[in-house]
DNA sequence: GTGGTTATCGTCGGGTGGACGAAAAAGAGG
DNA sequence: CCTCTTTTTCGTCCACCCGACGATAACCAC
């Protein structure tokens, strides 16, 4: 192993979430050099008897203080161009995590801060590294996987209603959808959700069923986005 | 970078074709060790100063003696268990290759010979090192990009007929379809395919209007995979 | 009760896709 | 030249899906 060339690896994290009908990004500001002081997607090196996936979980509780997620996490792409960071021969993995709504999380160990940032308040060289490219990578994979897979319930609580199923799409796309077809159709859908028998109380307005996430892992037919 | 622990990159390569109507998959017998002798993925390692992009399509003309490719390059994802290669802690970035039919690659530096092999014909446990599942995960990531991509005309020479299309599905899938449907299909979606203005001469049957990649990245509405 | 709000069910029409018929355009063989 | 076969390409029919929208149900505030 001497004779090949040395990398270090590191995960980077792309958190999501829903709150207050905005997309939001978890970020952190870095308390370290390089690029100390900005913007930057949470994450950190491998350790070289951890895998990658443990590598993408750990960072998640352990950076941002939130707690092990009923979320979902997925790998989102690699990058590794040689000069992306300065200290010499970084490639990162980069992972997608779409989560429900939680608290504010708390600074971590070597993030000065990390805050859930609303996505259409970021400006192109907001991010350290090469975090802008990443995070629009992880958006597209995002808003195309709420297509033609069930994932729209990962940014929901273990139980949801279908009008906060539909918030999500409408939030991750930014579009309006009309609420009678859209129940029909997550109804309709064979495995997209299972009824949980009990229903909302206390809000305005009719009580909604409660659903759960269904057993499916596709959607057949796909949810398609409306194009204007 | 000196208190970051040290890994190894590599990249593994999924290239795939379609030949006398069935999915082949490009394989090379291991020259060295460890796993001398067994079949394994076009690959190796990545220089200390080469971009990932860069040393997949390096692996790919030289491991395999195949020219520059008219078809399609994705990255596929990263694998990176502790345990994956005996020699070390290896973190592998596996790239996803589509490629129109050629002749037979002649074997390169560090591979005894790379010969096609139908996919069918691999068993469980065939593989080197964790090749099986990275082998898994690119023939289902090809199966789903064609649902909604136009990728199915890189298994295509530059010119091609809509029934060479229609078996590149066939063969992918593994179903098949109604010529008449599918005809109506491919040329109804908008930016799939574009006239090249000529015809096949001298095979059976009717000549075959010549098509050429449209400029479409995406399909709308999809091509659905027909479900038994 | 009255009004407002939200959830859920129905209805209608255009468009898409699957199942098939039929015509067009070539070669093969007499 | 004529017929048969093969393959491509165009058309038709019909069920189903989806977008647009009306109508009803079931709660809360007052």
């Amino acid at each position: 192993m001497t004779d090949y060339p040395p990398f270090a690896v590191t995960v980077d994290l792309v958190v999501l979430t829903v709150r207050a009908d905005a997309l939001h990004l978890l970020l952190v500001r870095r308390g370290i050099p390089p690029d100390e002081g900005r913007w930057a997607l949470p994450g950190g090196f491998v350790g070289i008897d951890e895998d990658l996936p443990d590598a993408a979980v750990r960072e998640l509780t352990e950076e941002t203080g939130l707690p092990e997620p009923a979320g979902h996490l997925e790998q989102l792409g690699t990058y590794g161009q040689p000069d992306r960071d300065p200290r010499g021969r970084v490639v990162t993995v980069a992972w997608l995590a779409l989560l429900p709504d939680l608290p504010t999380p708390v600074a971590g160990s070597d993030a000065a801060s990390a805050e859930w940032v609303p996505v259409d308040r970021l400006t192109p060289g907001q991010l350290a590294f090469d975090h802008d490219r990443i995070v629009a990578d992880g958006l597209e994979r995002a808003r195309a996987k709420l297509e033609y897979t069930p994932l729209a319930s990962a940014f929901c609580p273990p139980e949801f209603t279908v009008a906060q199923l539909r918030a999500v799409y409408e939030t991750v796309w930014g579009t309006r959808l009309d609420p009678r077809n859209f129940h029909r159709k997550v109804t309709g859908t064979p495995g997209f959700v299972s009824p949980a028998g009990r229903a909302t109380e206390g809000d305005r307005g009719r009580p909604a069923q409660l659903f759960r996430r269904g057993p499916a892992t596709r959607l057949h037919p796909p949810m398609l986005r409306p194009e204007p």
